[in-house]
DNA sequence: TGTATGATTAAT
DNA sequence: TTAATCATACAA
């Protein structure tokens, strides 16, 4: 969720991500702290924001603890009344809610204006919360672990493994508030 | 300084 | 499947 600058809300559910961690090689703290993962290494609750492929960005919040390098990569989100797949892929999720380097290191916290919330039941129904756990992508290595997750009738995950289950196609969110 | 690489995306 | 595009890391 993201207060912006107008004082209006943004805001989507989280509909795929993807975890890392500094004992595998596909994490950016497996190698060493460098000023660009520096926050990775940080304390947990803070989003790290990295650059990919020099012209995007990508947002984890970081989990674990303090001096160790563990995070959790945001990959996709569905938001209401906009375009499916609007934020369908971690970049675009970044460039959906304006998010750049500059909120490296910023508690994910209301207070800061950007943070994550509990799926307020008032609102929002999950009508299909099946989980699928698969393989993370777009890396060379550490393909095995299955650490990417995701809500199966999701129409906003950034794309499906092969041998991963078809969506449902009945609608996976009912907004009843708002 | 110079070169290689990539937790991506859009187009083919 | 491939090209675009450049911050970052690392070698020299």
């Amino acid at each position: 969720m993201k207060r912006q600058a107008g004082g209006e809300l943004l805001w989507g559910v989280i509909v795929e991500t993807e975890a890392y961690s500094q004992l595998e090689p596909a994490c950016h703290g497996y190698r060493r702290r460098t000023p660009s993962n520096e926050t990775l290494f940080g304390e947990p609750g803070r989003f790290y924001v990295y650059v990919s492929y020099g012209i995007h960005h990508c947002v984890n919040v970081v989990t674990h603890r303090s001096d160790w390098a563990n995070g959790v990569l945001l990959r996709a989100a569905w938001l209401p009344e906009e375009p499916e797949r609007v934020a369908a892929g971690p970049a675009l999720l970044a460039r959906r809610f304006g998010i750049d380097r500059g909120h490296d290191a910023q508690l994910a916290h209301l207070d800061q204006g950007l943070w994550i919330a509990p799926k307020p039941s008032a609102l929002v129904d999950l009508a299909a919360p099946d989980l699928v756990q698969t393989t993370r992508i777009g890396i060379s290595q550490g393909q095995e672990l299955p650490w990417r997750w995701y809500l199966r009738a999701s129409r906003s995950v950034s794309r499906r493994a092969k041998g991963d289950p078809m969506p449902r196609r009945e609608p996976f969110l009912r907004l009843t508030g708002v």
